[in-house]
DNA sequence: AAGGTGCCCAACCGCGTGTTT
DNA sequence: CAAACACGCGGTTGGGCACCT
């Protein structure tokens, strides 16, 4: 591990990785006369390495007093703790922490605990709930899918004009990095509403932990769950009577259905393996081996067909519009006003984002 | 199975500060 | 007091390795 160059080139001392034999020589010269002067232990040690790197080698690995494994969670605590007090002062961390080196608190911070505080919606500098609302608000924008985006700065959000494929992609793409721009979306019943009337067309559950941490409700991520499970069921219990015309007999069936309010009907499920929302269509695929007949309603074409009446509601709940048109204006912070509900909407909120925009560099 | 990718962490580097001459 | 030296600190690097495609 470590650098690669074997020798420095000016002083031809040897760099990078020690080796057991350096090692020996090192613990067996302290032990005897303690370190001493650094820049001359490496002579009298036999070792053909500076002072500096046979200090480092000594403190951060071969010193007898070291802990060696992994951060219990008590000691992950203090450092948090400690570094909400000291900040990046590793040196001074270590003092309290008894056999754990600088380096090695420093590394566990950098890999793991300053990602755990950002996944939480902690900033690792500060300590303090992030609140660069600003720079997320950009770039929430800026990431936004183009369609999400027309959606969300038109008069009124429509979920029927959002392709779910789209927004789930984009929601879950990154999670580390989407937790505070979901936040933003948090207030609003956009999000959860989409994800729940939606959860027919999804077909394995959420990460709950994920979700957990980007919506923070329990209760809307059981009823998304067993929604979906509902609806699971209804298509596994579904009579066999009624198949659908795919056109095809054998292997790679593909089919679509088109997307509307007025669903109706049911289809067996037992060949099907995969659905998803595609636009504004649900695209079923999986292997047929039956003959099939044609069960649908005149709308029927090849693989688009509508099916008839009955129980649609549990797979596919009527689409409805989230939000009412403003009235008059059409701002893209009215918009989100909309959105985010009165109490992270009032001016005062807007204005310290502005402030916030103009003053940051 | 092989190649690619990203993470981990030991070791290095540069700089600031303290100590000695 | 200033210059030289020694040490320690925090940031950065890059090889090894595990995991993914």
């Amino acid at each position: 591990m470590g650098r690669s160059a074997e020798f420095d080139d000016m002083s031809g001392l040897k760099k990078g990785p020690w080796t057991p034999e350096e090692d020996q020589k090192l613990v067996d010269y302290i032990h005897k006369n303690g370190h001493g002067n650094w820049r001359a232990l490496p002579k009298l040690a036999g070792l053909n390495r500076c002072g500096k790197s046979c200090r480092l080698r000594w403190t951060n690995y071969l010193r007898p007093d070291i802990k060696r494994g992994k951060f219990s969670e008590d000691e992950e605590k203090l450092i948090v703790k400690l570094h909400s007090l000291l900040g990046n002062k590793w040196s001074a961390i270590a003092t309290r922490l008894p056999g754990r080196t600088d380096n090695e608190i420093k590394n566990y911070w950098n890999t793991h605990l300053r990602k755990k505080l950002l996944q939480i919606g902690i900033d690792p500098v500060t300590h303090r709930p992030r609140t660069d609302h600003i720079n997320l608000f950009n770039a929430l924008i800026g990431n936004l899918p183009p369609q999400l985006l027309a959606a969300i700065t038109s008069n009124y959000i429509n979920i029927n004009n959002i392709d779910m494929n789209i927004l789930t992609n984009f929601l879950f793409s990154d999670t580390a990095q989407l937790v505070h721009q979901i936040q933003l979306l948090n207030n609003s019943s956009l999000l959860v509403n989409s994800l729940i009337r939606n959860a027919t067309t999804t077909t394995s559950p959420l990460n709950i932990e994920a979700l957990n941490q980007i919506l923070g409700s329990q209760n809307q991520i059981q009823e998304y769950n067993s929604t979906l499970m509902n609806n699971q069921e209804f298509l596994s219990s579904s009579s066999s009577d009624s198949l659908i015309d795919f056109g095809l007999n054998s292997s790679n069936v593909h089919a679509e259905f088109t997307h509307a309010n007025n669903f109706s009907g049911k289809l067996d499920y037992q060949e099907i393996n995969d659905t998803k929302l595609g636009g504004d269509q649900l695209i079923l695929s999986g292997t047929c081996s039956t003959s099939s007949s044609v069960t649908g309603s005149e709308n029927q074409t090849k693989n688009i067909c509508k099916i008839p009446n009955e129980n649609t509601s549990d797979i596919y709940p009527k689409q409805e519009l989230i939000m009412q048109p403003s009235s008059a204006s059409t701002s893209t912070f009215e918009a989100w006003e909309q959105i985010m509900g009165d109490e992270e909407a009032s001016d005062s909120y807007w204005t310290d984002i502005i402030d916030q925009a103009s003053s940051s560099p």
